[in-house]
DNA sequence: ATAGTTAGCGTATTTTTTACGCTAAGTTTG
DNA sequence: CAAACTTAGCGTAAAAAATACGCTAACTAT
């Protein structure tokens, strides 16, 4: 058994887009071996550990996000790092952390990540669906520690990067409609598109690229679906300009 | 004496502009007590150090920055961190950190920062200028633990912010011209700029105050100097698109 | 058959970017 | 003092991108 290190944890923000809304993936945290009616365990929380002393920061990420939630194989990205010294002061959350991690925790710098899934199609382990739940990004209740600081600067950064990075397509399906894309760039970033401006700027890149399909199952003229084709993306990359 | 936390550790690249070209600040590595013909000291490293158990992580990193440097009230931005388990296996480096450090250091995630300041303005304290250096960022020598890759990094984050946020005149000095603004640009995002649509560009932008003076010392036709002022920056800045 | 919804194509206008030509103001050199 | 040199600084023309709309077609539900 890998030893844990009780000074460092990460933390991960995982973000799911259904097509009209954005939403972040939190877990219950984790019953206490006996019941203490100060520590419920209904209380939610991001997908989290302490690292293992002998992986990469990354390496740990990925293995926390596989044990707790089953999703393996996402776009992860590092983001930030939390460390306040006083970060953990809420008594009943360290007393639960203490208790489960079976470590003398003191102070613990978490360094966090946050993570684009199709929600559609990725494959949560079912034995741990019951503990996470989908919520609203705009909707998330009080969790422990300092995780809702955390949910708000990765969707900082969320924003700012999907303004550069061609990052969109991560929570979309493979295939997916225009107008899927352009819902996402609205709910993410906050303001309505022109429906016929956007399709033609899209329309215009060579690495969005059309296939020879329509969607179904919905109650309206389908449309056609797209896929995003990242070795042209990247091929045909220039710098985009400066904005002093 | 507040007590270091053995397992972290903060480090900034610290770069400044010339006029013409981009450099970061280094700092040869503290003598030991005891001379060791093994681990040298004249081998150069970023400015950093363990953080204090007392302080939030932007906190130690300020005050190591005034310990090491004599820089105060600087720009400072948290960008990554590192922390693969093998990044201090370099053993002399490791000894050097044992010994100076007085700590029984194993693993250390170091918090990395890069800092942006102007270096005809700072104030490096005297008595520690001596073992500082200046050093083009494009000449960096072998330096230790994994610092190297630190300040590549620290290059690709600033570059990318510098697409989007007005950070550049954090290098310059308060007072500048056009032709320095151009050249900063020119130098971190690596491409020449026409001379003419650059001004022409920036000529709109009411955050740019062209103020009563020229520059001076030049052995040409001295340039109208200019001011960055920051809040008609932030009062009328309007959301950037997105490029897929 | 009709109403309702979204897909999808177009046109006109404004703004921004790109690619240059050229003169003016200062310094250095012979 | 004149000529050569360097950078500052103003301009014009064309291309590309962003913005603001009008309108029809295709499909579903009632």
């Amino acid at each position: 058994m890998t030893r844990l290190n009780p000074h460092i944890s990460v933390d991960c923000v995982i973000f799911g887009f259904d097509g009209a809304n954005l939403k972040v993936l939190l877990i219950e945290r984790e019953k206490l071996p006996e019941e203490n009616p100060d520590i419920p365990s209904d209380i939610l929380k991001l997908p989290g550990n302490l690292i293992s002393d002998t992986e990469d920061l990354d390496e740990s990420a990925y293995r926390v996000l596989r044990e707790l939630t089953g999703l393996d194989k996402i776009f992860l990205k590092q983001f930030s790092v939390f460390g306040n010294p006083n970060r953990l002061d809420n008594s009943n959350d360290l007393e639960w952390l203490r208790v489960t991690s079976e470590l003398p925790v003191e102070r613990v710098v978490t360094i966090a990540y946050y993570s684009l899934v199709k929600i559609n199609e990725s494959n949560p382990n079912e034995s741990l669906l019951s503990r996470t739940k989908w919520i609203e990004a705009n909707e998330i209740p009080k969790l422990i520690f300092d995780h809702n600081q955390i949910i708000d600067k990765a969707l900082d950064a969320l924003r700012k990067e999907l303004r550069t990075e061609p990052i969109g397509f991560e929570l979309l399906p493979k295939k997916f409609t225009l107008r899927q894309l352009q819902n996402l760039y609205e709910v993410i970033l906050g303001n309505k598109l022109d429906n016929r401006n956007f399709r033609k700027k899209v329309g215009k890149l060579d690495y969005l690229v059309a296939l020879p399909e329509k969607e179904n199952g919905v109650n309206h003229k389908p449309a056609q679906l797209y896929k995003f084709d990242k070795k042209t993306f990247y091929k045909t990359r220039k710098d985009a300009g400066f904005v002093i």
